[in-house]
DNA sequence: ACCTGAACACCGTTCAAGT
DNA sequence: ACCTGAACACCGTTCAAGT
């Protein structure tokens, strides 16, 4: 997903002095660019959680100084949404079935859909609260498009498309955010356990919730 | 909610000059507490969102210096905390039923569940990254029990909470986000007609997401 | 015990400017 | 077209101090 065409100028190479800290910034950066920002956006959003993407951050990472963003990007906001929808990419059912099956089609898009949440588990929580991308767009769509081929009633296909929805986020965000930093991990699996003494049940609840 | 014991001592009526923009606040404010301030938490991410709640924003609100609230909180995150789980309280079911219906016990849980959810938007998308609280560990532990006496086997406890657990964050998070803000919903139903001439079917996808 | 303002570190973003 | 540092507004929080 990183941009490797043209070899950068790397202006800032006569500022390096003692050049200490530059083990982290290994060959001169190419260029920046959109693509180069969100793939370095969703890197640091897997390694340091939604709290952990800030502009100056991101531009560090990228070698670049830290308004340079502003140029390819309005805001914040726009960080956000590009690197959620990037994680959302469907590059459709693997070849091998070609007797159209739509359950299977169906089945293999949610699955799909999931497992991406679950390998970035930021982006569930992301989600229901940022407007829908063009990839989680497509992917409604071709839900849409299956059911509806496969005999769903026009005036059906919204509840079921939105119970499908709501069954793959419910079966997804909780399961997601338990995996969102080990820190936060551990500390609510202690205090689960730690207030297992007032709620006597509850604290044999483990950590299966997916 | 709001404390209203003992008058407070109103040390700031001095300070008032011109008193221009007091109209916010009419009387001397009461003292302040842990009640209020999640009481008021409340109102204020009712009113402006996660985003809304700051410090000072609140601090305004209570009628107090920026930097009191921080004897009686340890930081911001407790606010959230405190804020969500005294929303997810839970009265119990209607003194009518005497005739213990495990059923019914278990369904009006969880409807007021979601009710309390969608009343306070903020509250379902916060949930699963916050640890739990008292309140929400009490509505586990009565659906444990519940469950049990009804006769699930130990060994089914757990699948079956997680699988209620989803089910009702499923039918609620999608729903309780386009009720975030009327501006967002607005902007949110725009850009899906909008996309709708290149997502065709998906632009005729309603809101009717719960 | 309870509250306060000044001050600090940090962060998103504007701006005027560089190439 | 693309990038930059200085500067501003804002926010969470520390601290030393007041009553």
């Amino acid at each position: 997903m990183a941009a490797k065409r043209s070899g950068a100028q790397s202006k800032r190479s006569q500022r390096t002095g003692a050049s200490l800290q530059s083990v982290q910034e290994p060959r001169s950066e190419p260029a920046l660019s959109l693509e180069r920002i969100v793939a370095t956006a969703v890197e640091l959003l897997d390694a340091e959680g939604v709290d952990g993407l800030k502009m100056r951050r991101l531009a560090d990472r990228l070698g670049s100084g830290a308004m340079s963003l502003y140029w390819h990007v309005d805001n914040k906001e726009e960080v956000f949404d590009l690197a959620l929808d990037s994680v959302l990419e469907y590059r459709g059912p693997p070849k091998m079935v070609e007797p159209r099956d739509w359950r299977a089609e169906v089945v293999h898009m949610l699955e799909d859909w999931r497992a991406s949440m679950l390998r970035h588990p930021w982006s569930a929580s992301l989600l229901p609260r940022r407007a829908l991308g063009p990839n989680i767009l497509s992917r409604l769509e071709l839900l849409s498009n299956t059911l509806s081929g496969a005999g769903v009633a026009d005036a059906d296909l919204n509840v079921t498309i939105w119970s499908l929805w709501n069954y793959v986020m419910g079966a997804t965000i909780t399961r997601a955010s338990f995996d969102l930093s080990d820190d936060d991990r551990a500390a609510a699996q202690q205090r689960l356990t730690r207030l297992s003494e007032h709620y006597p049940t509850i604290g044999t609840l483990s950590s299966a919730v997916g």
